[in-house]
DNA sequence: CTCAAAACGACAACATGTTGTCAATGTATA
DNA sequence: TATACATTGACAACATGTTGTCGTTTTGAG
């Protein structure tokens, strides 16, 4: 038996993967000193966006699907902030226990100032490279995001 | 004081920081179910291949700044995959303490049955799309990787 | 050569994510 | 309506990553 040998586009797309892996942890570690002057951490800051964004108060289950995560490592995030005043929870007539999380008026103001570290610092970022290009390359990686989420529906 | 604004770019980059988690997170758990088998995690297949593809047996330092990762973390998984018989350490004339790392009989076939694995799970993956278009997208990423590197040499 | 700085492994504390399980709640089907 | 199924929050165990600190070893500047 021989075994399978990468086609032309598999070579390349595994090591756009390995790629992905570097520039997720060092995103990760510039989202952290980025917004350290607030006390917030990446992963607080991105759950306090899904929040923001939503344009109505969801429930923790709905934030995590909308962030790709699991509900649980959702929860505890927002439990922390939570107890740290930035949101706070609304009863939720649909659903008794499922309540709905909201941005306390603390909570919009710290998301507000990380928002203003965020925006000279990924304009920078972004410097030279093309609207095209950014937009191209946004695409490619949500298809293949698309097809692992339709290997796999759960998370 | 007015706040600065995303200039067009900025926020397409915005967009994409955004899809890297979501398809970091995908292709992990991806990963997971693929070497599943053969007793693999995601993390423990990348750390072999790093040592896999390393065209000498190198310390723990070096596969982590390959990796992009810490040396910390990268030597906690190189000590459980040696507890595991998966690689074995080989004294450095060059450095008494940092040992060289390579990997067992055992390690080499797990890894290729892992690789097995990959090949026509990637090459599924990549159909469809274009060697060109994937290759644009893998150095776009590089170069946003880059400049985050210049900013914080550090890991 | 000497000595300060850098690199490295080891260890601990912690942040973030996963999976698995359970009970409570909501939804839909027979 | 009644009952099975899905969703949700809560809790626990664990995997993976970071930062910080320490002592050892290597390297490099003077």
């Amino acid at each position: 038996m021989i075994d399978a040998k990468h086609s032309r586009e598999g070579a390349a797309l595994t090591e756009l993967v390995l790629e992905v892996f570097r520039l997720n942890g060092r995103l990760l570690s510039a989202g952290d000193k980025l917004v350290a002057g607030t006390g917030l951490t990446s992963a607080r800051w991105q759950v306090l966006g899904a929040i923001h964004f939503a344009s109505e108060p969801q429930t923790v289950s709905w934030l995590a699907r909308s962030m790709g995560l699991t509900r649980q490592a959702v929860q505890r995030i927002v439990n922390e902030l939570e107890s740290d005043g930035l949101v706070a929870f609304k009863e939720n007539p649909a659903h008794r226990r499922a309540r709905l999380v909201t941005l306390t008026r603390k909570g919009q103001a710290i998301y507000a100032a990380a928002d203003r570290h965020q925006k000279p610092w990924i304009n920078a970022l972004a410097k030279g490279l093309e609207r095209g290009e950014i937009d191209r390359t946004l695409s490619l990686l949500s298809i293949v995001r698309r097809r692992l989420e339709s290997e796999s529906p759960d998370n």
